[in-house]
DNA sequence: GTAGATGCAAACTTTTTGCAGACTG
DNA sequence: CAGTCTGCAAAAAGTTTGCATCTAC
């Protein structure tokens, strides 16, 4: 038996803080204190419930950046039809930076692993680590000495 | 000035346990388990100090599967020559199975990210997320149907 | 009225840290 | 002997859960 759902005001606050930040990421805390601020006060606990369930439902990516940082949240959208373009992830290893990619070279490799590998890459929740252009510079002018990697 | 670094009886153990599981993965809990079984005790402090050490020091690789697990090591050896094969992570989302790829094609992605954006790819790092072979058939299979994991 | 949702606080998990004592060189 | 390392236990940080209360329908 499916659950009734009721709505309600809290669903609603969220719902509309998904749609004003549809595109970018966000954490639980965020969220929580985007309506702090507001004097909106919503638990952790029902931030977490709601956006398990839309989650679960399709609507809300959820990812993962390192143990030191909170769940990444991303709200891609209620149907396939306005979702939002598929993009991955690049996290730079140094300056903590994350960022959206999207880029029709990069849909290659998941094609690449649908047809050789069988396995259905969800760039959404892919991130992929590594060194950032600046970062990268930046250390390559300050290397004294010689590196392995 | 760099630190003296004693050989300890702790450390030895523990690099005998990252030599006999080269290539695969293990979070601290296993290590730590894997000496309980045989009577040695190491404390888990000890454990994550070692490898924080050896991940700094590049031997050891540290990635992030999800907020639910511990994260993941692998060893993969103490000099470039004897590196381990790069390779790619995949991780299933329904069945939780964590593959090792290693496969010249994903090392396009690799190019691809370094020439056009710049962004210099650690695949050690990197998990792909998606839902495997075996799965997806699986899926098609009961399709109507809703499926746990 | 009843099923479902909320909010608080406590529980939980993994990882880190302070510190006293043990060991290495 | 001085400098490091270890192990314990407590602390952190993010997330989940139990439960009494409240709300939607």
């Amino acid at each position: 038996m499916v659950k009734a759902a009721y709505k309600t005001r809290q669903q609603e606050l969220l719902l509309s803080y998904l749609k004003e930040t549809k595109g970018k990421h966000f954490t639980a805390e965020d969220v929580r204190r985007h309506f702090e601020e507001r004097n909106l006060s919503l638990g952790v606990a029902t931030i977490y419930r709601q956006l398990e369930k839309l989650v679960s439902e399709g609507q809300v990516q959820k990812y993962f950046i390192d143990e030191h940082s909170a769940s990444c949240f991303e709200y891609t959208g209620e149907s396939s039809e306005d979702r939002t373009e598929a993009h991955f992830h690049l996290k730079c290893e140094k300056c903590g930076e994350l960022f959206h990619v999207e880029c029709d070279e990069l849909s290659e490799i998941t094609d690449h692993l649908k047809n050789e590998h069988g396995f259905n890459l969800n760039p959404f929740r892919t991130v992929l680590y590594g060194i950032c252009d600046k970062c990268g510079k930046e250390m390559k002018l300050s290397d004294g000495k010689k590196s392995e990697d």
